[in-house]
DNA sequence: TTAAGACTCGTACGACGTACGATTAGATTG
DNA sequence: CAATCTAATCGTACGTCGTACGAGTCTTAA
């Protein structure tokens, strides 16, 4: 079953450089593929064009190579889609990074800025459900469940807080994108919501539909969370 | 613009009943196809084969019908996915529905069903961040604001109350699907952690990718948030 | 009889992901 | 120098997908 699969092992390490000639830049300058210009003509491909818009032959065209060369780089579409999420969600924490600063600004700055990341690229929140940990995902991971730890959550609830508040990033981030069709689907919605007259009083009445401060309501219950988790130190 | 698009008025109406003749079940019974059983038939793919798994071809064949013949009940592929979503999603809440019980467990209730339901079809996380709400969906929002406005949440405060309750569901319910796959995955995620050393000490130390007391994040999470809740009310 | 829906479905088109193998270029070895 | 090896590219082709189109059938009503 195992047999005629070399893959796996093959590629992905090396790099060419080529060997800096007179004429950098030649006329027919034909730069070599990378998983870094792949990665990076996907994200570029997924901003203008969406989550459908990325095939591999596009994303091929838009480098100037053949199709088939990106399977010598990427295992396959999925891969792609891994690393273009990764890409858009790298971050550098400023420099103070731990003692003297509260651990709550550092837990809002770094999640902020995700939110804000994925909200930069609307497709990102589609690829969230299927796709894996990558390193960036993971460092985010590490600073948040960290920074909880310094605020005294106790060991026995660490893991709990920090998917929490994971959690509250990852749904909002997500409702927020299924809202961020045309102002007339959701006048439409709400519309239609009327229509269905007495079976939906409560969020009729309180517009729920048609909230546009998103990033007040992230903040609100941002602040819930970690109002509660600060007030239970271990 | 609008000229040569006869469809959203279409269909989608009708019944048929079959004049219940003498012979109910004959050997050449083909039952006609209608929203209803294709809603029940994509659910059964789903479960069986998941999102990949479903194709018009391959739902129309479990139908016993041209797979043409699907889209005189359906628009497109898209519907199907959210009528499918949406199936899975219905909830009757316990018949005491107000006064008397606590706000407190009907919610609970309604979101442990809602996620219970949503692990049960482990595609329909997938599905989330790209389908629009459903009067199931609605069905819940509105149960759910309403049990926070019975709450003494103030009105100022009710739809991001909301929201982030829903949020944690969508975040935990996403989440947990992610590590959903293979113990083996989960075992070699984290020993990748530990490879990489340093750069991850404190999620590794945790084991916070191996967690699988996932009904325990989840109940904490949102208890933490309607602790909060309940302490500011209006 | 005729006409009008309601409903079914065979055929066909353009796109997709990618298996396979041929090809080329650079480095390594004799 | 020639021979070999490996990294990398890419053209062709296969199977599958969503669905446009239009021709069919069956039911009902005038």
């Amino acid at each position: 079953m195992a047999a005629a699969k070399p893959t796996g092992t093959q590629g992905k390490r090396s790099r060419r450089t080529r060997k800096a000639g007179p004429s950098v830049d030649d006329k027919s300058s034909e730069m070599p593929l990378s998983l870094e210009r792949i990665v990076a003509a996907s994200v570029e491909l997924l901003d203008a064009q969406g989550v459908g818009g990325l095939t591999m032959r596009r994303l091929a065209d838009h480098l100037e190579a053949g199709a088939m060369s990106l399977y010598w780089h990427v295992d396959n579409k999925e891969e792609v889609f891994g690393l273009a999420l990764d890409a858009v969600l790298e971050y550098r924490a400023p420099q103070h990074v731990g003692e003297t600063e509260s651990w709550r600004d550092d837990v809002v700055h770094m999640l902020e800025d995700w939110r804000a990341s994925m909200l930069r690229h609307p497709w990102s929140a589609l690829l969230l459900p299927r796709l894996a940990l990558g390193p960036n995902m993971l460092n985010r991971l590490e600073l948040l469940s960290r920074a909880l730890s310094r605020a005294g959550v106790a060991d026995a609830d660490l893991n709990a807080a920090t998917w929490s508040v994971w959690n509250h990033v990852m749904g909002a981030t997500i409702t927020r994108g299924n809202f961020d069709r045309s102002d007339d689907d959701r006048n439409a919605a709400q519309i239609r919501l009327a229509e269905f007259g007495e079976r939906y009083p409560t969020i009729e009445r309180s517009r729920l539909l048609l909230e546009d401060d998103w990033d007040g309501v992230f903040r609100k219950g941002l602040d819930l969370l970690l109002d509660g988790l600060s007030s239970r130190k271990g």
